[in-house]
DNA sequence: ACCTGAACACCGTTCAAGT
DNA sequence: ACCTGAACACCGTTCAAGT
């Protein structure tokens, strides 16, 4: 590509490249217009304005998910899709900050959404509980997300972070945060990543009773009304 | 209080209220000053810079939850702090937002982690179970959260959004998306909100199953050992 | 000890001008 | 049609100075 032809989807690439490498601090539109070889006022010809690429940041994002299809095995599908969305939101963790009040949906997240709809529509889900498992589905996800970029330390904590953090929590103030950390967090071999496999199979399987519960409803009202 | 005194607790404090009046992008080092009556730089004589006044800020908000504690009936406990945490997150909608990335947990915050642990230690949960469960029920509420702040509109869709998000869709695109928006999300009498109730029940059952499960094994090793 | 004034190195965006 | 230069109204923060 010529230096100085930019259109909208470089923009975004770009973008996304900036995020990822820096972080979203890092990325104004005149550090943006820079990486793209233009003056920062050449960018406003292709997109609206900096939120105008935030959005478009996020669709991005979103269409990096795995799609999950309709068939017989929804806990499958809907298993991958959300384990995909969590590697997706980790792997840019600027990603779930800019959800926060964004009320403009684009088309990839629309698409995720009516996805996981028809995966539970098709497999039987009435519109309710299809409705109460995505959202707890979701809700799942972008709190695990949530977590995992606030913990104190990246990865596993370091003896030096650990000794540290001990060191500042005052003399029995939190007795079973210590006794937490002492005996699990901080166990070699632990790692908080591996909570997310726990927690999703507690929400599919909470999901599956409901869906389990409202089967035989149905099914007795069908033979109810024979 | 007299003009031009200031200190740590006014200057959070007065943060706050300039995040819940005008967002959090109206919170400027400035802003904050000439709300205290004061010149910016004032400021920095009791803060570090604006990162402490967020990590600050945040640690305010864990501050309001309530804090559950321990007794036999775990379930009302957890539930409590679970629902008082949805409600103060939403009452400040640019902290879930603030959450992301910050790694310095403050007091309220450990206090908060502390408790929660307790209730659930001293109901029997073992130290991975309760880790388990609690980091299930804080993404859980986490997301539910984020999920809440970035639907397209608030609290119910007039008709006119409803008609404008409908007309936007393209025909046929969003085949299931559409059957839920017309069946169940813009239905009268729908409110977002009411899934919260609805994906708390499935999670604290999802936590007492698993918790009967860890009982029954305890006390099956407990037999078989005398 | 606490507050201030001036300045520095940034922002996003408007506007009028170039080609 | 697309890109640019200069400017505006902001940021957070440093530094030296006041009281």
């Amino acid at each position: 590509m010529a230096p100085g032809r930019i259109d909208r989807a470089r923009i975004v690439e770009v973008a996304a490249a900036i995020a990822d490498e820096s972080g979203l601090e890092a990325l104004t539109m005149r550090a943006l217009a820079a990486r793209l070889g233009v003056q920062p006022m050449s960018i406003y010809h292709h997109v609206a304005g900096k939120d105008a690429v935030l959005d478009a940041l996020v669709d991005r994002v979103f269409a990096e998910m795995v799609l999950p299809t309709p068939g017989r095995a929804w806990r499958e599908q809907v298993a991958a899709r959300t384990r995909s969305a969590r590697a997706v939101l980790g792997r840019h963790p600027w990603a779930v900050g800019l959800l926060e009040g964004r009320r403009s949906p684009g088309p990839a997240n629309l698409r995720q959404h009516d996805a996981m709809l028809g995966v539970l529509r098709e497999a039987g889900f009435s519109l309710e509980l299809a409705g109460h498992a995505y959202s707890l589905l979701d809700a799942y996800v972008y709190g695990f997300v949530v977590q995992e970029v606030s913990l104190p330390f990246e990865d596993a904590p370091t003896a030096e972070v650990m000794e540290s953090i001990m060191t500042a929590v005052p003399e029995g103030e939190y007795p079973y945060l210590v006794e937490y950390a002492v005996g699990r967090a901080f166990a070699p071999g632990y790692s908080f990543g591996a909570e997310f496999e726990v927690g999703l199979t507690l929400v599919l399987d909470a999901i599956e009773a409901a869906f389990a519960a409202e089967q035989v409803t149905s099914d007795l009202s069908a033979t109810m009304s024979r």
